[in-house]
DNA sequence: GTGAGTTTGTGCTTGCGTTCACAAACTCCT
DNA sequence: AGGAGTTTGTGAACGCAAGCACAAACTCAC
């Protein structure tokens, strides 16, 4: 999913070893329950503890935690406030990255409303859409611009992610334009496959694709078919509708 | 992230080999690749084409495809008609899964207006909220109905996927009531760590995990901080608001 | 200061996933 | 029919990730 250039991205931080991709993927679960444990007042905790919150493995979190150095302090556990830090550092979530998101429909309302965004290292500098008739909104306090506007917003910015939340078929073409205007990373919610430039990150996030996924396991598990209910509907065959 | 029981999931269906869990993550990438290629009439095509359209290697599209059976023709390639469903009755989508959302803000109207749920073999047939207010509401067709009627929808329609919408403090309550209920697959996209019995899968979709990615590679990338746009703002400390 | 108890950090093993490389099996042309 | 070309299916090698288990390092009580 995510695309590595090993040509420029080993370019290491002064003290930053390379932490594998799985760990850092977790890393923001740890952050995540650190900071509520922050909110709570906790001032330190263990690596269990700290386990059983984000439900991972008390050994797995500790070898997760050793790639970003020696934070915690054996017969005591990590200081809440300063592993939050460290972690928060490590991700590059200390100051706010700004984002555009392209794409009004319904998704990119619910996206420009999520107030995890904030708080969580993102600032939504700006909305946008092709759609003339959107062009009037104001979502989220941020008004929604035209499309073309991506080039001048990206620079004044300095915007490194895009999310894309068009339909399948403006995705390509949205993503050629972000790349162009400078973007970087790509959080990708339209159902496609996206084609990008070597050193241009993309992440998707498809739900119909973790529908089925849990479709397969509950098949497995109960051995039958969907809709075992009275109620339920016929056989409905597979329909178009690509893309 | 999806947690198997290995007691009961090991009830092999006929000529079911247990499948290694990155293919069935990609398996619906290839049936909506497969799905494009049907509806442009295409009528054969190889793994070297499929892989190019799904952005996998060719090598590892065939040994995912070999878990299914040997479904193509050396020197030829796929019946993609024939292929797709193999797929399909693989992933368990040839007939529609009644699915319910819970919660219908705006990621949940977002959720409950995605096409894409027809069209991929699942059916939404019920939105709940425990807000009254929405309980007038009628969403892409469906009207939203109080949350403590799930028990009854669950048993009338046999639903066994249920996708939690909610904010975060109310995820877990819902689950629970959710696995009461009998629903043994979870679409959880509120940001909390579900805890649920052994049986139940629950998948997890996490926008600001996503972005947080993203970030980490992104400064790795340029080995800057953020937004060095000339119009960024300063640095903001990291805020409260957990969960 | 010393011993008992606690918790981290990590070497090692095991298992899963990816990739390579090639034989087997098919088509097509002559 | 036979040979050249194409494409699948898979054994084997490799690399990453997970989990175990334990030494090292700390606290606390006396």
């Amino acid at each position: 999913m995510t695309v590595r250039t090993p040509a420029d991205g080993d370019v290491k931080l002064p003290g930053a070893r390379d932490i594998p991709e799985a760990t850092v993927a977790r890393l923001p679960v740890y952050l995540r329950a650190l900071t509520a444990l922050a909110d709570d007042g906790t001032a330190t905790c263990s690596s269990e503890e700290l386990a059983m919150s984000t439900g991972v493995n008390s050994a797995k979190l500790r070898k997760d935690l050793s790639y970003l150095g020696s934070y915690g302090t054996r017969g005591v556990g990590y200081d809440v406030a300063y592993l939050r830090f460290q972690i928060a550092r490590q991700i590059g979530v200390t100051q706010d990255w700004p984002v555009v998101i392209v794409g009004i429909g319904n998704l990119g309302h619910a996206l420009a409303n999520y107030s995890g965004f904030r708080s969580r290292g993102f600032r939504v500098v700006a909305l946008l859409d092709a759609d003339p008739h959107r062009q009037d909104e104001v979502v989220a306090g941020v008004d929604v611009r035209p499309f073309r506007d991506l080039d001048r917003i990206v620079r004044e910015h300095g915007v490194a992610i895009g999310v894309i939340a068009t339909p399948a078929l403006a995705a390509q073409n949205v993503a050629d334009r972000m790349v162009t205007a400078g973007i970087t990373s790509i959080l990708n919610f339209a159902p496609t496959v996206l084609a990008v430039p070597e050193g241009v990150d993309v992440r998707k996030v498809d739900l119909s694709i973790e529908l089925q996924i849990l479709a397969y396991h509950e098949q497995r598990k109960t051995g039958t078919a969907p809709g075992a209910g009275p109620a339920a509907a016929g056989p409905v065959a597979l329909q178009g509708e690509s893309a």
